[in-house]
RNA sequence: GGCGACGUAGCCAAGUGGUAAGGCAGAGGUCUGCAAAACCUCCACCACCGGUUCAAAUCCGGUCGUCGCCUCCA
């Protein structure tokens, strides 16, 4: 660690204010955060909160911290079998399939693996016991029909992240169930008959509660205590509230110290969801714009602030991550490769080779970043670094550097090319022969005929770029 | 109804007491055969009304508007 850094600060929806960061051992830092379930693709939505995720457990080992990061795959639910059987396929399938489909997508996004990724179904000895120790704490009951309950009245605490005035008050509109002791009660395990999708436990056959599986992961990968836990807005009631709940109840100890969550995507006013239908995958988006701009949109907002998805939004913001990119690839970026495909990687960036930077960007940077993830900030001092760059008046080599650093700190994806030239790969061959044309053509000063021919390259979709190195094309 | 967030230029978006970062779009210019890129210049009475203060986008009160959560949710 360096002490000289800014301290890191970030929101703390427990108490609803900014907080400098306290690590439970020094220069460590264990987080959560919650991850996909595979029963569908992944929308920008989505995006949003692994990105800004991605690039805090970026920022910590930036500064030095020892960053221990789980994000889970809850791979049974009753959304995944209830897709697989509108597929008519085995839910494991379903779940496996999406599985790759997140994967991919987080890599097109240069999203970095997670140092554990469990998944709920690898998972479950651990579920057993957390039910049992809350049965024995009599934080848990039994139904008659096999559920297991959380007995919310017997944790005081409940309502930190919410501050629920009274929890039968909030649940008022859930329709009451006999069996359960009260309407704030949440299953820990729903009992299913045998021949139902579901597994064996000390408590009949069934399937778990959605809040189990984080708890008992963080417990099995992190500890009864960690530093943060992080996840969207919209999870904070009932999903985090739970959790908090049930690991507070079995540990009689604090579970996170940190809470931290990102706002939602907005389309037309409205909540980016599945259920709104109002949703672009990430997929799709990929389409049309590359997994740096998505990452260049995301980052252009502060992370808890709503954002509006506009296709002219993304627009901006290839062009924007396009300047950066641009002002950089004339230095040295092979030093910062991809998010690696293969997860737990820890030690991201070799740093024995000494590097000489810009300090005075770089501070600004960790000042920007220590207060709260300002992103936003972040990227204006790339773009003076960018225009610094441009300039040529100073050492374009510290400059250089340092953007190309800073960008990686941030999570762009240095390899991949300002603009994708796919179609242009396509038709070679009599791109090629166009410009080599017009290239002969403007020798023989025949300008009228080279503009014929930029005419016709601009009219299948490129911009032309004259530069002492050649013709470039640009896709528009 | 309860709890919370937000309203800054055509668009996106920082800034939370000392007088408005940055990006996109646009206008003018420099440089190029033209164009592009790059660089330079220009572009905001901070939703409204009161109040506190020497000083308010920023703090307080109110009004209007938008959104989120309240057991599918990133």
């Amino acid at each position: 660690m360096n002490s000289d850094l800014p301290k890191l600060s970030l929101f703390n929806s427990l108490h609803r204010q900014v907080e400098e960061i306290q690590t439970i051992n020094p220069g460590k830092i264990s987080l959560y955060t919650c991850g996909p379930t595979v029963y569908d693709s992944s929308h920008i939505g989505h995006a949003r909160s692994f990105i800004a995720w991605d690039v805090l457990v970026r920022y910590l080992r930036e500064i030095g911290f020892d960053t221990t990061w789980v994000r889970n795959i809850t791979d049974i639910d009753d959304k995944i079998i209830n897709r697989a059987k509108l597929l008519g396929i085995e839910p494991e399938k379903l779940a496996r399939i999406e599985t790759y489909k997140f994967w991919r997508d987080m890599q097109a996004l240069n999203i970095q693996w997670p140092d554990h990724e469990p998944k709920a179904t690898e998972n479950l000895p651990q579920m057993f016991d957390f039910i049992q120790g809350l049965i024995d704490k009599e934080h848990a009951y039994r139904t008659e029909n096999n559920d297991v309950y959380f007995r919310v009245k017997s944790f005081n605490d409940y309502g930190q992240l919410k501050k629920l005035v009274c929890p039968d008050e909030v649940v008022s509109r859930i329709e009451h169930q006999d069996c359960k002791e009260s309407n704030a009660d949440f299953a820990l395990w729903k009992g299913f008959a045998k021949d139902e999708i579901g597994f064996d436990s000390p408590f009949g056959h069934g399937r778990p509660g959605w809040h189990l599986e984080c708890s008992s992961m963080i417990k099995r990968y992190l500890g009864e205590t960690i530093d943060i836990h992080g996840g969207g807005e919209d999870l904070v009631f009932p999903h985090h509230e739970n959790e908090i709940a049930q690991s507070e109840a079995l540990h009689q100890k604090k579970f996170a110290n940190y809470w931290i969550h990102n706002g939602m995507i907005m389309v037309d006013g409205k909540k980016m969801s599945k259920s709104e239908g109002n949703f672009i995958t990430i997929e799709k988006a990929l389409q049309s714009f590359s997994g740096n701009a998505i990452r260049f949109f995301v980052l252009s907002a502060h992370y808890r602030q709503p954002v509006n998805y506009t296709e002219q939004a993304l627009e901006a913001a290839q062009v924007g991550i396009n300047k950066l990119l641009k002002s950089v690839e004339a230095f040295n970026t092979d030093k910062y490769p991809p998010a690696p495909l293969t997860g737990g990687v820890k030690a991201k960036r070799d740093s024995s080779e000494k590097q000489i930077f810009d300090q005075a960007a770089i501070d600004e940077f960790h000042k920007a970043m220590s207060d709260d993830l300002n992103t936003p900030c972040a990227l204006a001092i790339l773009f003076d670094l960018a225009k610094r760059i441009n300039k040529a008046e100073e050492n374009t080599g510290i400059l250089g550097n340092t953007l190309a650093k800073l960008l990686d700190v941030l999570g762009f994806n240095l390899q991949e090319k300002p603009l994708s030239s796919q179609a242009a790969v396509d038709n070679k061959a009599l791109y090629d022969f166009l410009l080599q044309q017009r290239r002969e053509a403007r020798e023989l000063k025949n300008f009228a005929k080279a503009d014929q021919i930029r005419i016709l390259i601009e009219q299948s979709g490129y911009k032309l770029k004259d530069s002492p190195q050649g013709t470039e094309l640009i896709p528009v």
